[in-house]
DNA sequence: GAGATTACTTACAATCTTGTAAGTAGCACG
DNA sequence: CGTGCTACTTACAAGATTGTAAGTAATCTC
């Protein structure tokens, strides 16, 4: 037989450990929703026995809200940043931060773990979003640039940012399905969809 | 002590209760989702034990695969049965059948089971869905109506439907919620966003 | 180096959940 | 009426899952 030895126990800041446990759940999160969460399974990945996470979170549901907070607060600073970025390409400003809330939402995984709280109703959008303040000002920008004869709606232009949102939603959910289901093919497809939404929601033909 | 008398077992057909079965199962895939099904909670919505379900559908993967098969399938037929009505109404037909494929998806519930599904992975969109074949007629349509100079392309057709097809989701999952936050308030919010939608996809000035 | 702190482990309890076995009772058909 | 079928029940097994208790060992402090 061989000799038994024991690996020598891995001890991690009490930062560190929590930081890879919620790392391990935010990807089951993503992969499985909050119902699919199981202490022993994030146990395993992260290289640890189960009840050390209770040790650092109390409980599956304090894991579970600490993860949810996480993920909101990262979300939100992802969002601030890649829209408040100084723009370097010469596509129009409206165009290219749609394209950027796309990146962060679909790529970045947010919509996917977002669609997963809203179902669970585990989180509710919060009234006080940002959303409003965005419209507002897109909707001086808009009237400034229309200039002589202004008949775009503050209504019209809000809604124009509800439909993008609502389809980041959508694309991150079944965007490639339902483009194949369509008859739209291509490596590209999902990135000329991207860009012709954006032309379509900024198009300043439409009042 | 009051006298123990048991209410007689109560015995349906088969077929009824495979259907009261399938009906709360769907209530709860509706809810919570597939990971959210537990045999136990849905014998007890339905009055019987839970190996009665056992009995019926072999095993609760079993019943998870019924209740998907069968909201498809009603799915399916819902949507044929709205799309092909004879339109009573004096909207323009493209407006009013983005009309009814919202009513059926969000306010019947199947959008939001869909997104269950496609969020778990339990069901892929089928690439021979109708889709493409819709998208084509659609197509075909607008060539014939802008007559002259048709410079309408296939891809900006199919588009706009996969843009209504994502937003349907979107607008269920989130849809009040992301209007409330974009300072859109008034009871008929939801009807004024699908009415505004409607009128910017059919819009015949963009090619 | 000694002691305190605490991240972490092992062992176990309690509950929940799916599934099986065997028997019971409602109903159809002769 | 009685016999067969099967929808359904009770009782139980087996495993998964969360949580607790108690102890161990890594690291920090003095």
């Amino acid at each position: 037989m061989t000799t038994k030895k024991k690996t020598p126990r891995v001890r991690r800041s009490a930062d560190d450990a929590r930081r890879e446990i919620l790392d391990a759940t935010e990807t089951k999160l993503r992969e499985l929703g909050p119902n699919g969460i199981r202490l022993q399974q994030i146990a395993e990945d992260v290289g640890v026995s189960h009840p050390a996470i209770l040790h650092h979170f109390g409980s599956r549901e304090g894991l579970i809200q600490a993860v949810v907070r996480r993920a909101i607060e990262r979300l939100e600073a992802d969002l601030i940043a890649v829209l408040s970025e100084q723009s370097p390409s010469d596509k129009p400003l409206g165009v290219e931060l749609i394209d950027r809330a796309f990146d962060v939402l679909v790529k970045g995984g947010h919509a996917r773990v977002l669609a997963w709280l809203l179902l669970s109703g585990q989180w509710n959008i919060p009234a006080e979003s940002r959303m409003r303040n965005i419209a507002e000002a897109a909707y001086a920008r808009r009237l400034e640039l229309e200039g002589d004869a202004p008949h775009a709606t503050f209504e019209d232009t809000a809604f124009r940012m509800v439909l993008v949102a609502l389809t980041i939603f959508g694309e991150a959910l079944a965007g490639d399905a339902m483009r194949e289901s369509a008859g739209i093919t291509g490596k590209d497809a999902a990135e000329r969809f991207r860009a012709w939404l954006a032309e379509l929601v900024m198009d300043p033909r439409d009042r």
